[in-house]
DNA sequence: AACTCGTACAACCGCGCTGGT
DNA sequence: TACCAGCGCGGTTGTACGAGT
């Protein structure tokens, strides 16, 4: 059973608007203001039905839209936008002030979508290409003349850690209260709070786990009398964020943490676990 | 010059959600 | 509570246009 049709097609015009229906909607807008698009067409003469005036005019005879190409800037926040709300181009838009989600949903599918492909980054998912071809099982994987190992446990991190590692959190927190206030989506019935529940205690991690061998210079000197120093570093599957270990420049970093009482260096102060017994992630408190 | 193909983008369509009755 | 109109969103289609052959 489908819904009864928006108007009357029979009398109705299709494809490209002309100028003088361009000049009619503007005008009527102009007089009366947007809204009420079902009754629109009829008041203003216009032989369109309700949702194509609609479309018209906020997608191309609106005065606040800015025309003509993207920037640079606004193809990198695109991306970034897109890699923490998919496909929602309407709340992408609402970060791009005089664009449209129509503008920017075709401006994605026909250049940005291109753009990461070339970069090796899968357009959906935002993770390398190599990384989802060459381990899809997450299982680890041993990088050839190297000496490093990564451990992939593939799933989407958070929002919150996607966050914290873009250096996203305060435009996103304006965001998220805008998805809060005026969006349904997040909106969840009980069925989904039990099983979003279920999932904070157990979430599933996207954690590429690289181990490698200590820095020769403080190995010297920091090398825990137990014997072997083990350097990790955590990236979290995001673009840019497989930085290799650095712990000889600074200490003190994240993933590289000073033992306070004898001075004792501890390299492997792995997201707070100063620990060399097996790691289970389901242990972590997450972060609200 | 004519044709084909690819690209860009405007417009359409179907569906889900919301608010009013 | 159920129904319906209206709106908005995201996916898809249609078409104009330029490049290549």
């Amino acid at each position: 059973m489908g819904r009864s049709p928006c108007c009357e097609k029979a009398h109705t015009n299709k494809g490209a608007w002309t100028k003088e229906e361009d000049d009619r909607l503007i005008a009527y807008i102009k007089a009366h203001g947007e809204g009420c698009w079902r009754s629109l067409p009829k008041a203003a003469g216009l032989l369109r039905c309700g949702k194509s005036c609609r479309l018209r005019w906020i997608n191309y005879l609106r005065p606040d839209l800015k025309r003509g190409n993207f920037t640079e800037e606004e193809d990198e926040l695109i991306i970034k936008l897109h890699s923490l709300l998919g496909n929602k181009w309407s709340l992408i838009a609402g970060r791009l002030p005089g664009r449209t989600d129509n503008e920017i949903k075709n401006y994605w599918n026909t250049h940005i979508k291109r753009k990461l492909l070339n970069r090796g980054i899968d357009p959906v998912t935002h993770r390398s290409l190599n990384e989802v071809v060459s381990n899809p099982e997450s299982s680890p994987t041993t990088t050839p003349n190297s000496t490093t190992t990564t451990i992939s446990f593939s799933a989407p991190i958070s929002i919150a850690k996607k966050e914290e590692v873009l250096g996203l959190k305060d435009e996103i927190s304006g965001l998220k209260d805008e998805i809060f206030t005026n969006n349904h989506m997040l909106i969840e019935d009980e069925q989904q709070q039990s099983r979003r529940k279920f999932t904070e205690r157990c979430p599933d991690l996207n954690l590429d786990l690289r181990i490698s061998p200590p820095c020769q210079q403080q190995q010297q000197n920091t090398e825990l009398k137990t014997g072997t120093r083990i350097c990790f570093t955590c990236s979290l599957g995001l673009e840019n964020s497989q930085q290799d270990c650095n712990c000889s420049q600074n200490i003190n970093m994240v993933g590289c943490s000073t033992s306070s009482n004898n001075g004792t260096n501890i390299c492997y102060d792995f997201l707070g676990l100063r620990t060399n017994a097996v790691f289970d992630y389901r242990s972590l408190e997450m972060m609200k």
